[in-house]
DNA sequence: TATGAATGAGAATTCATTCAT
DNA sequence: TATGAATGAATTCTCATTCAT
């Protein structure tokens, strides 16, 4: 018999809470992947969670929070799925490989979190109109691989190129993905992967004589 | 009493019919442009358009409809700019390099029309929840893109690669473009067009041995 | 026969939406007058005028535009009320009473709407918590009965007292009287005004050795 | 078993209980005078008492009834301090102006409590859409200074006149001051006590010869 | 054709109150 | 007693659409 007597109350409570809070975010990416993010009312959101309005703003009291917590919840996953795997890799050619095929493996482990993202990304826009996934965002996500790229002008694995304009499109050609399983769910998510990884291996490396 | 006094009025007509829905159209995509697709409401476009709502509701009933007319219309734009710029072109390889190349002039010459044109593919949805710009759309430029990347495997300028993937990663670097447009106005469309065009000719052509 | 044809179409719409206009106000004032401002609703007023919640929301886009309109009216009419009256009068203590005993018939001829002024002077807040009918207009009436107050001084007629407090408490005596009135709405307003006439002006005249 | 181990519990109980009532009571007042009847929720409340909302309803089930303890506790601490310092005085002129000096000093030294109290006056309304504080509480305290004013009247220390009028001239002349404390926290009290003394007095008294 | 008034559905948000723990 | 989650009604505001003139 353990001596932890204490039931954690307040563990528990913050549990209680978390979980609800996860559940509604859950439920709110449903929606907005769904139904788009224009119809995935507070309403919608409370009807698929099973639960009154009211709880929704009780534990996000405005709407925006919801969005910010699916937005965090989302990047902190892609983060953690990819970084471990692009760093396990030594050279600036390897890196950028896994960087594709780990970020469209999570993609195609993901697949509704990162369709509601892509809404969101496209169309939550703050109350002064600028939109919540703004410029920093895309910048901050450019300027890393920019680093990766860079690294490889560096090491002389890679040829020269305008690093922004490669690192745009890179990031574009996996963002593009998500829009796409919404609409072919079907699509070989591992070939893509590897004929991406091939176009940007070819499109970065140094010519060889 | 003159001759001549009421030339063709049907066509008259017909021309001030047409007049008016161009200014409506007009209108509506600097609305969309501007204030992003959730909040270029019919009165915005009205009061862009400097006339009354019921004059945008007598000619396009549905709001859909004046959606429907600005993809048309920018779309048949595009069409018009590039495809004799394409056709010009005997190599394949040329050809990609001018698809890139006068899609993106053609981007540089219609910001706003084609900023609004995303913001309706990302944004827009049918009354079934579908989205107005679906998987149809992009299909079809896919398919049209593919054809040309199949011209240069058979031909032998291309290496094997899968042209779904390689026209989906192009497709997708030039859509990204108007978002980054109306980020950084003064981004070097030039340069960006050179680059892209050099990463797809590499990622496509032929080894060389 | 007249050259002047003009049948003035704008000036009916202009015609038709002052009436309008005038319409959800006074609704609006019956409606704050007989439940208060906070029960007020933009949904009662609606009722209250027979029309959808729309109308109200068509001509009036915030709430607020509907309160600034009570208000602006009211005031004007307790203007074009007391005004002439007062200048009517040569002495200060003529002006002294008739500013009383005319704001005290001008409340009886216009019971329910200064009983929602009241209602709004105490309740309606700006969205950054202020007062609608701050201490701005508080300090406006108060200055212009001041001046009135410091004529009568100069002139001898008045005895030396502070014009602010003296101002203030006329003031107050006169805008407690709508909630009176509120309650009990047979109470004699020309008694009451005669008396607070005498009130003042046995408080503001000069010793007379 | 040890004696008296468990003194008067229902007591402590009591003690603790009324303590608990007294500390919501204070973040109730604060709430309304600083933020206005209307946004002073339970969730206010309970924020500035510290305390989880549950406390606020467990002690008061409906918000009303926190009202009505405001209500009291204000009221009484008036009377408490108005009543010994009126009853000090022996003539009826007297006990005017230390009715109005007294309530001054009172409304001084207890500002943030009948800030609350006048937004409690001119907001809260009963289901049935009544005032709170509606004619019978006026009318309890205007009657009480009748008294005193026909008291004067009968001494011969006052002129004839409508005591209603005047004690509701009065009344309203003090009850104006919390407000202008709200928007001037720095007035002069105690010079717009005399200056309202000395106003009632030559109002009140009886003409000399 | 043109106008703009009217409509009603639906959005986010606030809040007093209830209730299980 | 205390907690805070849950509820649902109410409120303001937006907007596509309809319609009389």
């Amino acid at each position: 018999m353990r001596a932890k007597s204490n039931p954690i109350p307040t563990d528990n409570r913050s549990f209680a809470e978390a979980a609800r809070r996860a559940q509604i975010v859950d439920c709110a990416i449903d929606a907005i992947a769904e139904m788009g993010f224009a119809k995935a009312s507070v309403d919608q959101i409370a009807k698929l969670a099973g639960v009154s309005k009211g709880v929704i703003t009780y534990h996000f009291p405005k709407k925006q929070e919801i969005v910010d917590a699916i937005i965090e919840k989302v990047m902190a996953a892609g983060r953690a799925y990819m970084e471990p795997r692009i760093l396990a890799e030594t050279s600036a050619a390897g890196r950028l490989r896994v960087y594709i095929e780990s970020d469209l493996a999570f993609i195609g482990a993901y697949r509704k979190p990162l369709i509601a993202l892509v809404e969101i990304a496209m169309n939550a826009r703050r109350d002064d109109g600028g939109l919540v996934i703004g410029p920093d965002s895309l910048a901050q996500r450019a300027a890393s691989l920019e680093e990766l790229l860079r690294a490889g002008q560096r090491s002389g694995e890679f040829r020269r190129f305008n690093t922004r304009v490669m690192a745009l499109t890179i990031i574009q050609a996996i963002d593009g993905v998500p829009p796409l399983l919404a609409r072919e769910p079907n699509r070989d998510l591992k070939l893509h992967a590897k004929e991406l990884a091939t176009i940007f291996a070819l499109a970065t490396r140094r010519p060889s004589s």
